[in-house]
DNA sequence: ATGTGTGAAGTGCTTCACAGCG
DNA sequence: CGCTGTGAAGCACTTCACACAT
């Protein structure tokens, strides 16, 4: 991630113009870091909880000390987007948590295809939290003839591959999960890309490199682990200080 | 993550005392940061790639360039750890390979389980790449009856979650992974613990709040999605620039 | 001559601390 | 007063550049 964004020197030095406070000052998502945008949607799901329990305000204060974040480090983030709060006040659960489901883009469905209909790609496909709340399953896609035709138990379809473009162009998704094995993954992210996707979620072991405009987050299970391993003190390591 | 590690001043300070070269320095494996540590594991996987291909020996230049990473970033790496290379040489794939391994404790398989035999947990207990590679899956656990005493689709029993605790000192196991909604995550979470678990892979969408001493890696697929779809330019917004 | 190991500089995210609005 | 929005400071990760080992 190079972020030679020019800098948006004026963006967040102009003052309202009128009395009334700006909800939406225009702002470059590329200039938004991944830190922040991934905490903008921490942020909404925590204001979701607030919501449901019937709160209407929150000072930054009481919003960290409840779910355990920086009070300071939430002003910011949200004086990015908008001057959403009041002074003296605090901000508005409701209205904060419209106007940031909205910068998200959550306020209508986003459907997402998911390529490589494995154990990972059906459970996935069928996994409740990731069809709720704003996302939808548009298709599930494979190269296997023996897969294609079938259904995960949800009653999902799995679909040929070469539909893949027809699909996206007709359903207007954006967003392209990668469930297939290391091998496959490079040629698949590159019909991808050619099938018009912008953003690929890529649960394959291998550093995709694509063209500038398409996002990409890897998640890496085997990583994970073993990251998680190296901290892990051996009982065969006895150098360690407990 | 807050880091409050005490900085090992002298431990990088050494020198070697001998004339050879200090494979294994002491280091404090709670003084590399989460980011050394994931590259680690990525310079795992590039140099049995190198392995494979019959390379011999590499600089950090020729690596850096192989797989997209900064050379400087690879030298200062492995120095945190030891002094592998030859000046003027560079490193020999195949030791390298070796020590870095044996740093993340890939050398002995590390047993795993799973909380939680939903789609994703059943995936995941299924799935090859964590099967492979140093990783085995010692059990996978839920708290439904009537999921208990089932078999995913690769044959893996589903055991009584009230079993954890046996199973984790019994085989000596390290690493949860938890895949339970989000509503079970916490409690789950403290069982981990309580059980001996020294790290979590934590999928529910939750922040889960443990003791020091033990690691938790967060995947949280939702915040994937909406971290993405914030960058999309969505084609009702006309106000970002092209 | 070549390439490591590393102090120093660079970059960017986080936290502090306070002016100023309500 | 209380709390936001924000310049400035702090901190951590990355990259540079070079002394020095081979």
């Amino acid at each position: 991630m190079k972020t030679v964004i020019e800098r948006g020197e004026d963006v967040s030095r102009r003052r309202p113009a009128a009395g009334t406070r700006r909800p939406h000052p225009a702002f470059d998502p590329r200039a938004v870091s991944e830190f922040t945008a991934t905490r903008l949607s921490v942020y909404v799901r925590c204001l979701a909880v607030l919501e449901a329990e019937g709160v209407r305000h929150v000072s930054s204060q009481h919003f960290a000390r409840r779910f355990d974040l920086n009070s300071a480090q939430i002003r910011k983030d949200l004086a990015t987007f908008g001057e959403f709060g009041v002074r003296g006040v605090g901000y508005e659960v409701s209205e904060l948590h419209k106007h940031l489901a909205s910068i998200l883009g959550l306020d209508r469905t986003r459907r997402v295809v998911i390529i490589g209909a494995g154990h990972l790609g059906q459970a996935l496909a069928d996994y409740g939290g990731f069809q709720s709340d704003g996302f939808a399953i548009a298709a599930l896609f494979d190269n296997d003839a023996g897969k294609i035709g079938a259904r995960t138990r949800t009653g999902i379809a799995v679909r040929d591959i070469a539909e893949l473009a027809a699909i996206v162009a007709r359903e207007g998704v954006a967003i392209g999960v990668i469930t297939v094995p290391a091998s496959a993954a490079a040629s698949v992210a590159r019909r991808c890309v050619a099938a018009g996707l912008k953003a690929l979620l890529n649960f394959a072991p291998v550093r995709l490199n694509l063209p500038p405009g398409v996002r990409v987050r890897n998640v890496d299970l085997k990583i994970h682990l073993e990251t998680l391993a190296f901290y892990i003190p051996s009982p065969a390591t006895k150098g360690a200080p407990a």
